[in-house]
DNA sequence: GGTGGACCTTGACGTTACGTCAACTCCTAC
DNA sequence: GTAGGAGTTGACGTAACGTCAAGGTCCACC
């Protein structure tokens, strides 16, 4: 009977095996203020007891959750608005899992190229416009001879006349962005003329050919279906592929 | 016309925008030998070429798919094996995606929890014994009388009492976990030991009372099925959990 | 031909949440 | 007394860059 350790304490090794994690996280939460021991013995031991246990609990718990150890703190002392951070904790998880989800379909079709053995393209080569790569989609959607008339314009040009429309094609994305951001509408004037900017653009890229106003609004809205597309826009800031695609269409609506 | 750049190069700003990067992730890739610049001038700046970009291209689509820099030198250079490397990657991105799925899922019930205004409690407190956590689903599982009978045996048992406790079901796991990790099956001999002592602590968590058999298999199908008590045998090894339930099952087939 | 500003270089430190030594002390058992 | 199993602090390493800092280069304009 030991009976100076009635009070149930425990070591560090002995505190960590029962919660699942190693004795150096112990002392990094310590240092970090997240757990302090019950007790430290004069040679240096650190001791822990149940209401420790349950607050390390608590911290593995909201670390499992993904949560910072930063916002753990927070979350643990400013416990009345936990509520609020696992909120927004929940937010994010979801937009991971929007993300791991449009991951997984990319390495997929990555994997079926490969074994039909085409070669890995970059997504956003040429803003959707590498055939190579989006020849299976351009086909379905538009045809054989639209696909084919694309691509023989596409490789005429030189490597110089390339850059020079995708630089332009960087430069329309940008404006969008811009405008967006400035708290513009899609249907304003201003947005309106980078649309028709845009319109042009396709108009090239289509060898010569205007798309017809739902062809372009078609166009509108796989820039926000198609991930690859999306992320074009995107990378602009959230939210502008849809942006663009409003503006398309209410181009579209006016105009063709 | 400066003649000199008729081969179209593009400084390290240019071609970081036209990928949608960082310099300073460039000179990384450089120092990494990933993607080394197709010329250096004599003033020591960098130069990019349209093979470079598709490299980049590239590169940068891999690290989207989650790869590491490491993972992504071996898809570019031995692209032999690059179908196995992805296919290996997306079994990653799908456990990923089943641990995000169970995180959303306790985070929910924590929320629905604290909006209850029941405290936060740890999944692994006392292996699922935290009655506080688990009620609900024993009350719904095993009838009120059951529960009721089990907190009141627990609380019953002082602090140490229910440390002991708690070692003996972490050296329970721990002989699964190793029997398991040794090769053998649920059914056989030494099994079967580590299950009747597991039998013979469940009794005695359910004040004495021993499971039928069907609840006995009910219970190991729970430690697959519920992600708190499967996270307690899992880490140890995955797979741990799925092997505790056959070798519950077996045991309650042959002697409950 | 000077000047200002944008762009380039290398170098070094910061980031997260610990893992992994290294060197040393402490406790317990035989 | 000694072996070995804990405990301690301290320091460095991790992945993939971001972010200064200090200094050299380029280009357009006056």
């Amino acid at each position: 009977m030991t009976a100076a350790r009635a009070t149930s304490e425990w070591s560090i090794q002995e505190i960590a095996r029962a919660a699942g994690t190693t004795s150096r996280t112990l002392r990094y939460y310590d240092e970090r203020g997240l757990l302090r021991p019950s007790r430290v013995g004069s040679n240096g031991y650190r001791y822990y007891d149940q209401e420790s246990l349950v607050r390390l609990q608590r911290i593995l718990l909201l670390r499992d959750l993904g949560l910072g150890l930063d916002a753990i703190v927070e979350v643990l002392d400013g416990e009345q608005d936990s509520r609020a951070a696992l909120r927004a904790h929940l937010d994010w998880l979801e937009h991971e899992r929007a993300r791991l989800a449009r991951q997984i379909a990319s390495v997929r079709r990555t994997l079926d190229a490969l074994e039909k053995g085409e070669p890995i393209m970059a997504d956003e080569a040429f803003d959707g416009f590498d055939h190579t790569q989006y020849k299976d989609e351009v086909v379905q959607r538009w045809g054989k001879e639209a696909y084919e008339s694309s691509d023989r314009w596409w490789r005429s040009l030189s490597k110089d006349e390339q850059r020079e429309f995708q630089r332009r094609q960087e430069s329309i994305a940008a404006d969008y962005a811009k405008a967006y951001q400035a708290g513009e509408t899609p249907a304003s004037k201003q947005v309106q003329e980078i649309t028709r900017r845009h319109l042009e653009w396709i108009t090239n890229a289509w060898g010569g050919k205007q798309p017809s106003a739902e062809q372009f609004t078609c166009i509108g809205q796989m820039y926000v279906d198609d991930p690859r597309f999306t992320k074009n826009y995107d990378k602009h800031g959230e939210g502008t592929a849809a942006f663009v695609r409003d503006a398309m269409k209410a181009y579209a609506e006016a105009n063709l």
